[in-house]
DNA sequence: CATAAATTTTAATGACGATTAAAATAATGC
DNA sequence: GCATTATTTTAATCGTCATTAAAATTTATG
């Protein structure tokens, strides 16, 4: 649990600005899956907000460090499931499962949305870096899990380079398609995990 | 085939108007793969053809228009290979390998790159109908054909939209993370048409 | 070769939206 | 309640491209 402080202390108003940034960088995930950087203005953001373009600057030094943060917050969305999922799961396969429904979870529940990371070309050099280095540690977790599965007989063999991109290619593109429907959340969060990993079990 | 007419005839002159459009369209695709919609100036586009910036207004009326003709090039080449697999395919299971494999060959071939629909909602509205009726018509019959697999039994029950959805969406994610190596473009023929139908076959 | 058509470039223009600074308002601490 | 700090707004400014018009050049045709 983050210690949020007692009212008035240095600590909770940070936590109060944190909180309220957080919100930003959802209304920002949110316009970016749906119209994509370009097509999103500040004031859209804004709007989602009920505040003016301008406000925004109290928390983000430019529409970059937005993306960058939005970003930063999908990469600790991702590894939070990954963690969680290695902390619990019995074998390969059932971290495997494991992981998909804890990061679908974060997608499509209340945390979310979570943003495509579909412009990292466009980050500034040490923004870009760190986060590409966030995304490659991440997709070798995955891979690591499907050779663990693999070398615990619970998942075939494989091309795991392959087979992991095909997989988070799949969970990458929900935000491209599933916009906030509570029905569709059920659908996905029920058909998904069970869908991605349907070809992986041994026989 | 298609007449190319004899040199210097009007055919003739339509026919490398369209050619060397298509030559810029593909270049356009790379780019907002790449870099995505924002991120690409008109001129990083020129840069790749060797032309200046203003020259491409010869072949489009502006730069949503770029998008809007690289969307309806991606459009078609689905379709086509839709209607090949339908063409050649044995059942329902057969079909959908064969869908995959011929669209994978569109994507890493040199038919390639083909642009990741991603600002579809930038576009104006009549584009965006446009696009989004075929893009709606082309998800219709590829659950078409996981209906048709279930029902003469080559292919296990299961929900076909969302499954639908998963395999789309890994196919769709490929432009993120292949950028031409060849070495890797063998890799995704040999491997993806596998994974991605690995989990469907009835047992 | 001479003329016409097609293609590309050079050199402006202009718009849109990100950004900034200063002022106004709201919240908090004493 | 008063002073201070946090938050938001108003009202510019400023850059970056997209876009355009006219000129230059290349290519095709007789």
């Amino acid at each position: 649990m983050m210690d949020v402080g007692s009212p008035g202390t240095r600590n909770a108003i940070d936590a109060r600005f944190r909180l309220k940034r957080n919100r930003m960088l959802r209304a920002a995930a949110r316009c970016f899956n749906l119209k994509g950087y370009s097509g999103t203005s500040l004031k859209d953001v804004a709007d989602l907000l009920g505040l003016t373009d301008a406000a925004l600057y109290y928390y983000v030094r430019n529409k970059q460090e937005l993306v960058y943060l939005c970003y930063l917050r999908a990469a600790d969305v991702g590894r939070e499931a990954m963690q969680r999922a290695i902390g619990d799961g019995e074998n390969g396969l059932d971290t495997v499962r494991r992981y998909l429904r804890y990061h679908i979870e974060y997608m499509v529940g209340d945390q979310g949305p979570i943003a495509i990371m579909s412009e990292i070309p466009s980050l500034k050099p040490e923004h870009r870096e760190e986060i590409l280095e966030l995304s490659r540690k991440h997709s070798a977790e995955f891979e690591a899990l499907l050779e663990r599965g693999i070398a615990d007989g619970s998942i075939r063999p494989c091309d795991v380079r392959m087979t992991g991109n095909a997989i988070m290619g799949s969970l990458n593109w929900i935000p491209k398609w599933f916009h906030g429907d509570p029905a569709v959340a059920e659908k996905i969060r029920e058909e998904f995990p069970h869908i991605l990993s349907a070809g992986l079990a041994a026989r």
